[in-house]
DNA sequence: AGGAACGTTGACAGCGCTACCAGCACGGAC
DNA sequence: GTCCGTGCTGGTAGCGCTGTCAACGTTCCT
């Protein structure tokens, strides 16, 4: 405490320069573009910015570059295990970089969504991380007119804004219906709440995998607006097990549900998988030492945005992906609540979430 | 699209401050603090503003007032369910506020904590939102210089930087263990997971409350600096069982532990609470629905991260709050998997999450 | 009636940094 | 020897906004 030069008491360029014997452009060049000094003032003003505990001011850097460095991410929900893992995954890949992440809540609205993003981009951030393919007409305008890369995460689609990175929530779904098809089950339920457009490709994805097999009906289908919880699962379950008491499986359009459909059949004690069957989605790490373990459909959100935030920045630098494009798949989990109707499911004493059978791989379509 | 007047295609105050008639600052000062302006201004201002689709320019702003509207956020993890209720919470709080939450994970680490305090600080936060008492020495000082409101979330201690909310993981952990007692429980064990600071004070929490009735044994006690995980908390009871067969009840530290150990008793046949009881800790979501229904310690965290905001943005706009220590307290949620040995632990066949008994009541010392 | 007090407004001068362009030294091509 | 390109460096001029202070008109008090 004191060794400022400056009645705020902050360090400025101008002092690094000055001590380091150069001009304050240069200073500003090494912290921006390193290789462009001679190395001898290179190491005069890394040592000079060292010395005298250099921190650059974003502000100024931003009014003067008419940049920041910050990226948006917009998703639509905080509370959600899905988004906190790819969220872990984007503030891993941002880390290490000079930029930071803005994050904003959309909360499923995309109206929300586009005041948001208008907030974005009057502050020209250096990218975007948006989340899905279904904005408004004015926020695809606004993404379509913005000068920043912009990356769409958690699904794929047809017309990206830029790039994209996902997998398809449609295949997914279907897969994991043909799972319990190749098990023998029949007469297939869905569970889904929240019905964000997510759950609808996947409950389209179900619906499109029923019919193909001459086994849909309406009143399989059994959805609500209201957030997803695990005694949601429940609940909604009990709805189904009454408009259809011979179903012989459930897919549930996330892990919470799937959940509390174990648990309501524990309550009934109805027996899984002998008397129905249970598939769940995103592969939440509890599926695999729930009793009896749970099959899902594993999707790889930590990876989505790792790379998502990877990609983004590598964009902004100028360095743009061979594909912009990315389908990173899915995989069904086949465990417990969905193996074929044999009478040993009870597991052994100890090791939690035994083996896991992979079922499908990597996505591509149909 | 042709309606800017700057090159960069940008409204500039300057623009709202000729279309309006009056001088750039005091269209600035419209932007700030409204009132200062005749009505007859402000309104001129106002409707210029909006017609020209005037957005502030922040980095501008902070440049000239030599402070940002940012308010930093260190949580120590992205991933646990506990702290996206705190997040939700601060950032509901922010919403309508001209505050922006930027937001950094310290993955539990004191130093790591302390590398971004110092690149928070370096950028003159309007506030700053820390988890916790257990900074470094270092990170301390820099809290303490700080100028700007602070406020330690998670819980309370005697030493406040400025502002705190929280409540007494101590205090919690022994009322858990009360409540175990006075079920007529004796050999209580404890299961934790990445003991943070927290997680410490819980057991230590345990530890007297155990001591307090002599009946504290080390074996009782089995943690891991692991990060906690419904897997884990099978394992965790594995181990535990296999010190201590005679044991009657588990105290989780958390409620993903909590989730473990039902399964890993259902997987060895163990009744529950017949044979062992168990306790978890925040009484998340699923707590309610499982079968049996999970006994939880219930803590505020919604309220807490959106309280912890609130107050921060209070104290940045110069109402500092009456009481700078907030105390959140917590409840014992009494459920089925704590309930006296009574036989009849069968739940009826539909509602889940049925009766909660409250136990203790916010917390206060002892 | 005179003056103080208040509410309202504007001029000026930066905040700390970078874009832009000019200038210098050096070396190679002609 | 002249010209030009290349690599490095520095000067100038803002980026868009706000802090400070002075000045104005009005009201209220004595």
């Amino acid at each position: 405490m004191g060794r400022n030069r400056t009645k705020s008491g902050k360090i400025r360029l101008a002092e690094v320069a000055e001590l380091a014997g150069v001009s304050p452009i240069t200073a500003s060049r090494f912290f921006r573009n390193p290789e462009a000094l001679s190395l001898a003032k290179r190491t005069r003003v890394e040592s000079a910015a060292r010395e005298l505990g250099y921190v650059p001011n974003l502000a100024a850097r931003a009014l003067a570059s008419q940049r920041t460095e910050v990226i948006g991410v917009l998703i639509p929900s905080l509370t959600n295990n899905v988004f906190s893992d790819v969220l872990r995954g984007i503030y891993d890949a941002s880390e290490n970089s000079r930029y930071s992440i803005q994050l904003s809540n959309t909360r499923y609205s995309i109206l929300q969504e586009e005041k948001l993003l208008r907030l974005f981009l009057a502050q020209k951030p250096a990218g975007l991380i948006v989340t899905g393919i279904d904005q408004t007409t004015e926020s695809r305008a606004m993404l379509d007119a913005a000068d920043c890369p912009i990356v769409q995460i958690m699904e794929i689609g047809p017309h990206p804004v830029d790039m994209m990175i996902g997998f398809s929530h449609y295949d997914a779904a279907r897969a994991a219906v043909a799972h319990l098809f190749a098990q023998g089950h029949r007469k297939i339920g869905f569970v889904g709440a929240r019905m964000d457009p997510r759950v609808q490709r996947r409950l389209d994805g179900y619906v499109s995998a029923m019919k193909d097999a001459g086994l849909f009906e309406q009143r399989l289908v059994v959805t609500t607006a209201t957030p997803t919880s695990v005694t949601l699962g429940g609940a909604l379950f009990t709805d189904l097990l009454a408009r259809e008491p011979g179903m012989d499986a459930v897919f549930c359009a996330n892990d919470d549900l799937a959940l509390g459909v174990l648990f309501e059949c524990r309550r009934r004690e109805i027996a899984i998988p002998e008397q129905i069957a249970i598939v769940g989605f995103n592969d939440l790490e509890f599926m695999a030492s729930a009793v009896p373990t749970l099959t899902s459909v594993r999707t790889n959100r930590y990876e989505m945005g790792n790379t998502a935030a990877s990609m983004l920045i590598d964009a902004i630098d100028g360095r743009r992906p061979e594909h912009p494009v990315l389908d990173l798949g899915f995989k069904v989990i086949e465990r417990q609540s969905s193996s074929a109707r044999r009478s040993d499911n009870r597991p052994a004493a100890s090791g939690t979430g035994a083996a896991n059978k992979m079922v499908a791989l990597p996505s591509g379509h149909d």
